[in-house]
DNA sequence: TCCAGATTTTAGCATTGGCTAAACTTTTGT
DNA sequence: ACAAAAGTTTAGCCAATGCTAAAATCTGGA
């Protein structure tokens, strides 16, 4: 066909776009397995609540979400009681507040203000390859370069 | 409550998640215009067969799409014929492809190879703020320093 | 202790975005 | 011109993520 005339870029959408569904799936998990890692540290205990209050949802989609995390192995709850994070669970929260926290720090470095950042940074960190987060981490230690 | 004693991370929060709830529902509908306009611009018409193609996705989810799109006036089209870009859509591709081709260049610019950076720009493209946009034409135009 | 108020979960509904298989048009080749 | 092939749409299914209202459970104060 003209499909080997076509440019680059039009063969390689699938992929991103592939991509982009799948991340889509964790994101929702990751959001949330962050968050509770937050209140967990900050307070000991996280409850549906709290989680619903700080993402602004209802109460009831929390409960929905938390049972299929809960089936995903990321977390553990009894009825009427705290959240707490599995291994599994407390490990994806790390790797992403680590994301965040690189991302962010990129924002900042760029000159974005930080409460602007930090929103930013939160929806980005799920759609950054570790090859770009490397790409982050290289720039913000040795100052720049460029083109 | 405890609130005033909380970090300001966490009263920001409701904020960014409501924003990134939002930009996912604009986010199909701006890759759709978006491949549209590069289809039509490639080839003068946009099939749905060539946007499923592209998208990774069946051929009856994208009709399903566009029935939206229309219903939203961001395409016309008629049964068995290609599809086009209203004024309206065709506004949001081409904001669409700005944002992309300056987070793309970004990402570049920070040592990103460039097929990771196509794809990661098509992921991250919807939820940079205008005002990280400027930010990072900004950093763009003026070569580069750093803190 | 125990019940009233607060909290949490369940029930039931809507929308989005995915799929496959079947039905329907359009196009093409003889 | 028309039948077979190719392309497109419809039908009907599923899972995820949101909601409100009702039911269930927990807890603190009398």
């Amino acid at each position: 066909m003209t499909d080997s005339r076509r440019p680059a870029a039009s063969r390689t959408r699938p992929v991103a776009f592939r991509r982009i569904r799948a991340d889509h799936q964790t994101e929702l998990a990751e959001d949330y397995v962050e968050l509770i890692a937050d209140l967990l540290d900050e307070r000991g205990e996280a409850r549906g609540t709290d989680i619903a209050k700080r993402l602004g949802v209802s109460n009831a989609t929390v409960v929905k979400t938390l049972r299929r995390l809960q089936e995903n192995r990321l977390i553990h709850q009894e009825p009427y009681r705290s959240v707490f994070l599995t291994d599994v669970g407390r490990k994806m929260a790390n790797e992403g507040r680590r994301r965040h926290k690189i991302v962010e720090r990129l924002l900042v470095a760029l000159g974005v203000k930080p409460e602007i950042a930090r929103i930013d940074a939160e929806g980005l960190e799920h759609h950054v390859s570790a090859h770009t987060l490397d790409a982050m981490k290289r720039f913000l230690k040795q100052g720049v370069r460029k083109t």
